[in-house]
DNA sequence: AATGAATGAGGCTTCATTCAT
DNA sequence: TATGAATGAAGCCTCATTCAT
């Protein structure tokens, strides 16, 4: 087996592991034994429990931007591209209960400062993918004539929000419901006629 | 001086150390050191680490809450009550740089689950003074007939997200920008005609 | 009222505090609680934690001793005598659950080393009881002509342990049976023919 | 060196410690000190400092008890082996100061009830090798028909008091004395004849 | 590529005790 | 007599990290 085997092995282990305990409950020697190696041979393959934590989140949100980029591909019309863009997120992430579990646990996942951001070029890529699709819709007079890049991180960051408070351990409120309402209020605002 | 204003001189100095360091980094004996007392002595006045946590973060959001309250008294209109929410909070935040970095460091305080938040009074308050400016605008016809609850913790979560993403240190992106267009589109969505 | 009958007071609380958390355990503030006072007033009656335990204890023994000293001298014979400090002992110690759960707690209460015993003055006085019975039992011809010191000693230790073996919470085993075992054969080794 | 005996290093270094201190006294750091490693390290070989102790006593309880059994298997007659018995383990104690001073510090090791006894196991085991002597002498009738089970918990209780007794650092008193007169009155009341 | 063993640094908490009022 | 407030000292334990093998 590869190093590099090796290594996915490694973070896939620790996938599931920082998902349940969140990263300061996670000890390496958790992770050690979840791969089923020793605590000091994990320092073989990552550099810190930093390192090691940043490694197995980005791979992880590569997995889904990319799942959601080849279903985009497939639609035809703005409209179809953004609901589905909304839609196999949620599809995604519903059989992911492991990544679903991380994101709660540290939502600063998503955080979009260029200059800390661990995450920065996975999130960055998606972001790209709602911009083109917004672009679109404004270019082809679907869409309000809105500022596309303001307009962009905002909806990105809504639409983040919503994948975190849909995922959330069922607050008691109605999360579906809320989901329409909000939806239909932003389509309502950025479709025109 | 009485054990509460020497309770409330304690918060005071948490809130600089934890906004500084956030909870983790921070140690008790720092926040002692920020008051001039010694580390026991802060457990004269607190049970735990986290109890002092807890107290310092609720005292300074029901601090917040207050004054936007208050402010939004004077509104008479139901569009200025919502701006005036929207804006006074930017104000009031504007002057607290710590509270600003505690709710960086720590943007889970707004986690509305019932069940394990910790700071669901607090919070849960807040929201009600939203839900009472979006039913007054319904009722009196000035915004679409949306469902009030759902509206409210959609906007809430929207206007949560908002204060934290503005206030992250320099996303490098324009949130003003944002802040404007967002704004609209939600508007644009929410007012009738 | 007077000192003496608040110290009385305090030491009666801490007999129940200590009997049932033991010393370690115990802290000064959960006996300050108990009175209905604060920790630091203590200090004013007693030196220490530790003096406040010797006190409490040297008072319940020397109580316990008294009653049975008053009772043994309505007993006429030598075997009488024996047998009702024995039983009264334990009579005694059947309405006193307090005292029970202190010995139990620290059985080295009643060490008898002359140099460290804190209780010695009274564990003696209560020995020497037993001391009488014996010489007179063998002056009178009634016993083996044993060592008197000797065997009070180790009769005395006896007989301290089974309080104790009694008392602790059942260990499961007859108790009652042993005692009765144990006496006898003490009995049969003791007395003459 | 294999875990085994570093741990056995440390047990014995533990035990050197814990005899001179106490185990409230005693500190991790002190064992940590004494086997020449830093208290961090102790916790890789123990889980408490509870553990630590706990292990430490057992494992002497046991070579203890192991010295007696080679013991007793020299002996022929009954009357030999109990001799034996007692014999031994007085001799064995006499070169283990650190076992002795243990036992004094914590007497509440030879506690036997079943439920929260932390030495039950070797406890028992040792009271076994009593009882089968015991049953021996009643089976050829060289003692009183007596209650096996009663009898044995009660002699085994003497022989521990006897034990502690003996080894607390002087008591002033004859303890040889008491011992010879104790056991003479125990055996006439025990064999027949 | 892997491991056992070791370490250092640090943090939380408890409490007996004191002192000014 | 009584109290609130303050302190110092101490102890347990966790963990990321390193190193020799």
């Amino acid at each position: 087996m590869g190093k590099t085997d090796k290594k996915q092995q490694i973070f896939q282990a620790a996938l599931t592991v920082f998902a349940r305990y969140g990263y300061r409950k996670t000890t390496v020697e958790d992770v050690a034994a979840a791969v089923g190696m020793t605590k000091s041979n994990i320092y073989f393959y990552v550099k810190n429990k930093r390192d090691l934590y940043e490694r197995t989140v980005s791979g992880a949100l590569e997995r889904w931007r990319a799942a959601i980029g080849a279903e985009m591909e497939t639609a035809k019309t703005v409209r179809e591209k953004f609901m589905v863009a909304a839609r196999s997120s949620f599809e995604y992430l519903k059989n992911q209960e492991e990544l679903r579990a991380l994101l709660i646990q540290d939502p600063e996942i998503f955080t979009l400062s260029r200059t800390e951001d661990r995450f920065f070029e996975v999130n960055h890529r998606a972001m790209m993918m709602l911009r083109q699709v917004i672009q679109q819709g404004v270019d082809e007079g679907v869409f309000h004539p809105v500022d596309v890049d303001s307009v962009t991180e905002f909806l990105f960051s809504i639409y983040i929000m919503f994948l975190i408070k849909t995922y959330v351990k069922s607050d008691g409120s109605a999360g579906d419901r809320m989901y329409e309402e909000g939806l239909s209020l932003i389509f309502r605002g950025l479709c025109r006629q």
